[in-house]
DNA sequence: GGGCCTGAGG
DNA sequence: CCTCAGGCCC
């Protein structure tokens, strides 16, 4: 039975439930994985009207926050605080056809691609540590992991790779931690699996007069698999129209279907 | 020649420019002052292009500021700084026709109605008495005086004479300091000599759930004139409907035609 | 309830 | 550019 899954992140899912219901309506996925929901998971708005009767989430006032809406049955599979920041950036969810998914919100790092100097790039790293760990010690079968993964990982995950050799997101420090986070689970990238070439972004800043244009983007936002369950995946986009929505997120929708 | 004036508090001119415009497109008066337009005199919007290219302002950076659009030319005719606060609380234009049109936005007072333990509500009767002399040392001819006064001065000016006693806006001391600056200049009410009977809001609560069905309003915006004018002036009325306006201010336009 | 601010975080 | 928090003010 395949089914098809979205990760978003949503800057606010209060704020933006009208975007989340339009998502939810006009695309269909029977899986979506939100990213900074930014509110308690009490306040979160309920989709289960639009057919959507479960939700799995981890919530905090003000910053972080990620959630599991789903039409089909899933059920909780706990959280992790890598780094133990007592932040809200992950929580898992199983399905009843035994596959696990994960979602994640890393944390974006700060300005400054240095430890020595910005704490929260070594949070960054440390959490990414904490991954690649947890991953090491139990690598997980037949799962899917999607969220913001704050990092774009190769040349043509962004607009200009030189310039954005030292700028926080696409460093080879962060490129080589969320390397070894990926290659300790087995995480096979589906979305450049298939889309192998090409420049492929989900997140353009807010900044940009004319964002679209300008094109100046970055592929933060991913879908990964475990190879026992990769080849089951296809059918990759990433719904860049959201990005130009009423009152948009920064981030675009990313798609993946399975066949499982 | 007969002309038509309008006053409004519209707590954010910036954030309510489209309620500007709406009001000017379709009431159209001639003169139009404004009061909390929270925002510097150069960053106010400009409502030329709809026919109304005089203003005079006074703005500061996030409180106060008051402003008179006019599509009449109109003079600059100064600013008064009462109690010495340091608020955009007044400015005053002089018509062609030699009207001179003040806009005054008298501070709201606090919520504890005793100088001794709140230090807003003696600015508040300072600020009175501070346009009291004034008026009396300089009695004003030929003028219209308009804007949110902060108090209800008639027991029809507010929803429950007897439960609002002790709350700022109608308590006796702050309306025996009104009539007073009133009488200093003689000034005359145009909108109660206009509709001398029954209740008359132009401001209610944005804590009501029901605004207009409560209908707990107190009538805090006045269109004042000098007896020489008085007599002038006719039609007056309340915009009650643009207090249901789509994210309204709380206070409505009041409106007062003139002859002169 | 809902503006504004500053400051953090993106 | 944009969102949130906490604080002030109405």
């Amino acid at each position: 039975m395949p089914f098809t899954l979205a990760t978003w992140n949503i800057n606010s899912v209060r704020l933006r439930a009208g975007l989340v219901e339009r998502l939810l309506r006009d695309e269909g996925p029977d899986v979506l994985c939100l990213q900074e929901c930014k509110s308690p998971v009490e306040k979160m708005p309920d989709f289960s009207a639009l057919g959507y009767p479960y939700r799995i989430a981890r919530g905090q006032k003000g910053y972080n926050g990620v959630a599991i809406l789903s039409r089909l049955p899933i059920e909780d599979a706990g959280e992790m605080d890598f780094a133990a920041l007592g932040h809200a950036r992950h929580v898992a969810g199983r399905l009843e056809n035994g596959v696990t998914i994960h979602n994640f919100y890393v944390p974006a790092g700060g300005d400054v691609p240095d430890r020595a100097v910005n704490e929260k790039f070594g949070q960054k790293l440390d959490y990414l540590t904490g991954m690649r760990d947890w991953f090491h010690g139990d690598r997980p079968g037949k799962s899917i992991l999607v969220g913001d993964l704050n990092i774009a990982p190769r040349e043509d995950d962004v607009w200009n790779h030189k310039q954005l050799l030292k700028i926080v997101s696409h460093t080879p420090i962060e490129v080589d931690h969320l390397a070894q986070a990926q290659e300790a689970g087995g995480w096979v990238d589906i979305t450049r699996a298939d889309i192998p070439d090409g420049p492929l972004y989900s997140w353009w800043s807010y900044r940009a007069k004319d964002w679209s244009a300008a094109d100046k983007g970055r592929r933060l936002d991913h879908v990964w698999a475990t190879g026992d369950i990769a080849a089951a995946g296809h059918s990759s986009r990433i719904l860049r129209d959201a990005r130009g929505w009423e009152q948009p997120s920064d981030h675009a929708p990313v798609f993946a279907t399975f066949d499982l």
